[in-house]
DNA sequence: TAGTGTAATGAGACACTTTAACAATAATTA
DNA sequence: TAATTATTGTTAAAGTGTCTCATTACACTA
């Protein structure tokens, strides 16, 4: 790919800021670019901690912000008490579709976004930097499930 | 208006799980739906107390998964680290479009929803049961006050 | 009407996530 | 080198939401 490397795009986020790129940074980030997925700062923390890498929550906290902000990751729900958060860059936008019973996420594309884009460009007048599409229902596994209870 | 009023729907679900319908639950729902807007539990807290309603938060939060399933709230974002619902019952599907700025929040019609229901339904052979689309952006005042500075 | 079982309540304790304060450390700049 | 600023880990704190528990209210039956 001849895209700008995450990193890079991080490097340049952290000079236009007057900030700094630390090697703490830098676990923290490969560690959320080496699955490209889904992701938690529990999970996230534990993950670094079984592999060694000894970096506090505070510093993983600290960081997400940054790289929001960097339009690097995206929040994507809220559940079980804790935010969750998604890898975006030079991914395909898309959205969720989850089952209410096995939790299950699939992803995928919304055709129509483009034109809605520029409705409320036009019709509302706003600058545009990200939209969420969350369905919810249950999927073709639970609802046979449900069928025969 | 014809359909059937709020605390029928409610009182009818009750029945169907066999709990029941009680004063202060009674309290909390007319609360609810006495503005027909977004909410948040401290907030409905705060303004059934200032009226002399003393109902504890426990109850008002024992009561929203109630409303939930009984399809008369939703959760609609979760923000400044709690969760704001919104009352649905009656009231037209609608998509969120919020200032990443003001914070001001303003609501529209997916027109597309139908196709897309339709396409998740038969692609994925999803029971669909709500969807949720924000959109984030900047508002024309906000746009124009960030030109200037 | 009395008795029994279940559900609901309020109060407070609790678990959990996230943020803030702080002193120590590292990088940057003058 | 000295001064400044950002960053870190640790610890404390704030805040939300859940759980426990004793008590109360309700529904049902005898």
């Amino acid at each position: 790919m001849n895209q700008e490397s995450e990193l890079q795009i991080f490097r340049k986020y952290l000079q236009k800021k007057g900030l700094r790129y630390t090697p703490e940074r830098e676990q923290i980030i490969k560690e959320i670019f080496l699955t490209h997925d889904h992701f938690d700062v529990d999970t996230l923390y534990l993950r670094m901690r079984q592999k060694g890498l000894q970096i506090s929550k505070a510093s993983i906290y600290r960081l997400i912000p940054l790289l929001i902000e960097a339009g690097l990751i995206e929040e994507v729900f809220f559940e079980d008490g804790h935010m969750h958060y998604e890898y975006i860059y030079g991914h395909e936008p898309h959205c969720h579709l989850r089952c209410i019973s096995c939790k299950r996420i699939e992803e995928f594309r919304d055709p129509h976004w483009p034109d809605m884009e520029k409705m409320l460009k036009e019709k509302f007048g706003y600058e545009i930097t990200n939209y969420k599409l969350e369905v919810q229902g249950l999927c073709p596994a639970c609802k046979e499930k449900q069928k025969k209870e």
